[in-house]
Order: C-alpha cells, then sequence, then structure tokens
RNA sequence: GGUGUCAUAGCUCAGUUGGUAGAGCAAAGGACUGAAAAUCCUUGUGUCCCCGGUUCGAUUCCUGGUGACACCA
C-alpha cells in the first residue's frame, strides 16, 4: 500500500444526512477547500431545490465545482473526474487535504475509482437512434445489440432503454463493441482516499427529509421553479423537486400533493442512496443521532 | 328509537354463483461504467369486524351483536 502525503477526505451519505455541516466544520478546521459532489448542485440557480450551500457558506469555505455550469451545459461522471483530478492536482500544490463531500453516487465513484474510456458519443449518431426509438421502438435496437455486442447484450437490462440505446451507440460511433471499452480497471490515484460515510435512523433521516423540503418551500422554492420553468425539458431538470413543481405550474397537480410527491420521491432516492453506498467496503462510517 | 347500506392489506377499494382473496397508492429490497437527484428491475397471509347457526367446508348464506354512514322519527 503506497503512502501519500495528500490526502482526499470524501465526506457522503444520503440526501438531508448532514454532509454540508460536516464538511464545511472539518474544512475550517482543516483550513482546506470543498469539492462538491453532487451532479445537480453543480448548476447555477438550482439552489433551494437541490439545498445547495448557502452564499455564507461558501463565504465560509472556498468551495468548488458548485453552482459553475449552465442549466443547458452537457456534462457527465466521465468530465467530472476529469475536472476534479485536474483541480485537485492544483490543490494539492498548496493543501495537504482537500475535502470532497456530496451525494451523487457515480461521481464519487469516477474520482475514487475512474471511468472506463468510453468514446464521445456523435450527435449525428444520437439523433439517429433517438428517432428510430421513437419510430420503430426498442426491439429492433436490441436485435442489432445483440449482433454488434453480444457480450453486452447478454449483460444489459434489456428493459431499460437508456442503457441499451447508448451501448449502441457507442457501438456505432467507435465500430467497436460497447464492452470492449469496459475494462473495470481501478485506477491508482496519487493521493490517499478516506471515505466518511454519514448515516442516521431511518425515521430519523426521513423526518429531516420532510422538515427540509416544507423549509425549501418557505424559501420560495416555488418562485425559483417559476424562474426555471422555461428550462423543464433540459437534463439538469430532471431532478426531485423541479419535476414535481413543474406539474403545478402546468396545472396537472394541487401544490399539495405536489410537496408530498417531493418528500417521497426524495426519500426514495435516499434509500437509494444508501443501497449503493452499502456496497463500498471502504466506507468508514459514522452514525448521526 | 326505526329503516336501510356498509365493515376485506398501512390507505382507498375490488372479489369469491360457498372450496380461506387481489388491484391502485403507500411501503420494502435490488441493479447501476460518459444523462446518475437519471434510468431500470423485484416483492402483496391479511383474525376477509365479533359470537353462533346451516354445510363435508363460511370471508361469502342465515340469526344476533358491535361500529360507521345515510334517511325517517
Amino acid at each position: 500500500m503506497a503512502s501519500y502525503d495528500k490526502e482526499l477526505v470524501v465526506i457522503l451519505g444520503p440526501t438531508a444526512v448532514g454532509k454540508t455541516k460536516l464538511a464545511l466544520e472539518k474544512a475550517e478546521e482543516w483550513g482546506c477547500p470543498i469539492i462538491g459532489c453532487d451532479s445537480r448542485q453543480i448548476y447555477k440557480g438550482m439552489c433551494i431545490g437541490t439545498a445547495a450551500p448557502t452564499p455564507e457558506e461558501l463565504a465560509r469555505v472556498k468551495h468548488y465545482m458548485v453552482g459553475i455550469l449552465e442549466l443547458e451545459d452537457y456534462y457527465s461522471a466521465a468530465r467530472y473526474e476529469e475536472d476534479v483530478i485536474k483541480l485537485l492536482d492544483e490543490l494539492f500544490k498548496s493543501h495537504r487535504r482537500v475535502i470532497l463531500s456530496g451525494g451523487s453516487m457515480m461521481y464519487i465513484d469516477a474520482v475514487c475509482n475512474g471511468i472506463d474510456d468510453i468514446p464521445t458519443i456523435d450527435d449525428e449518431v444520437r439523433d439517429t437512434l433517438k428517432q428510430r426509438l421513437a419510430t420503430e421502438g426498442l426491439s429492433p435496437l436490441l436485435a442489432e445489440l445483440r449482433l454488434l455486442d453480444p457480450e453486452h447484450y447478454n449483460r444489459v437490462d434489456h428493459r431499460n432503454t437508456r442503457r441499451v440505446v447508448h451501448a449502441l451507440e457507442v457501438c456505432y460511433t467507435s465500430g467497436k463493441p460497447y464492452s470492449s471499452f469496459l475494462v473495470a480497471g481501478k485506477k491508482e490515484r496519487p493521493f490517499k482516499i478516506t471515505k466518511i460515510g454519514l448515516r442516521r435512523e431511518r425515521d430519523d433521516l426521513f423526518e429531516r427529509i420532510n422538515k427540509r423540503v416544507d423549509m425549501m418551500m418557505e424559501q420560495g422554492f416555488m418562485e425559483e421553479a417559476r424562474r426555471l420553468y422555461p428550462y423543464r425539458h433540459l437534463n439538469s431538470l430532471n431532478t426531485v423537486g423541479y419535476k414535481e413543481l413543474f406539474q403545478v405550474i402546468s396545472g396537472e397537480w394541487p401544490l399539495e400533493m405536489a410537496v408530498e410527491r417531493i418528500k417521497k420521491n426524495t426519500r426514495v432516492y435516499a434509500k437509494k442512496q444508501m443501497t449503493w453506498f452499502n456496497k463500498d467496503a471502504e466506507i468508514a462510517w459514522t452514525n448521526l443521532t
């Protein structure tokens, strides 16, 4: 086991568990910056609905990767890996320690273990397949994947349209099977990684989620959603909270129903995060009460 | 007080011409390699309100309770 003098401390856990608070405390204690690891807080203007760090909190500690993207910007876990690794290179010149704080499972994974080098899809290929999916349905595309990449065909969930289409996109863009890019090797990083997982009793966590949603509504979440409504078709806004409030704005749902759904969907998301994190043996867990 | 209707999963209800029951929502579990707060998969035993009766057999039919609702006094 190599020893490094630089350390990345990853603070992770389900939504609303209290990551931001602990990250701020530790950052002030260690005099180090915080890199946000949240696939939605990274966009501008989604402050209330994503429970992003407040201006006061941002003033206390230098933050990176928070509120830096336009809503229409394309982004991905792979880009996040690239951006953060580059950023860490800089930060470690002047800091022994840096904190990475957030709950986006795949983004954490991308930084800690790396993502395989998969070719970027041509817009033309993407549009063509999107078009074919709309007119022909999934079955013919599945059949093609079976021919072009039998290995992945056997592995992929045949009902998960997004995954099937993406594999095909890669096959067409590269001329090689999608599975040939999956070497699944863990990338070596030139720094130590310490993962601190925060967790709480389920009832406690769920109550915090419910309260936080109520608080968001008081803070003007509805106004924020109204402002972002014109951008609702963007992936950045395919996000718990905004989706439900857009239903209110378009007159589909009463407000009360939307608020209940936001709470429920946030709980479901928190459970999904725990399912993912529970598999990671590297996490040192801290129980909060 | 009288008459009628209803009583089934955490909730709203369906159903069994008598052979112990199933949907939606809620809830739980899981997958995850360039959209990941995304996308996708799996999971329904519950005194069928209670005591009796008829019956080989009752959640189902019958008597009587209890409770809810409606109407009449």
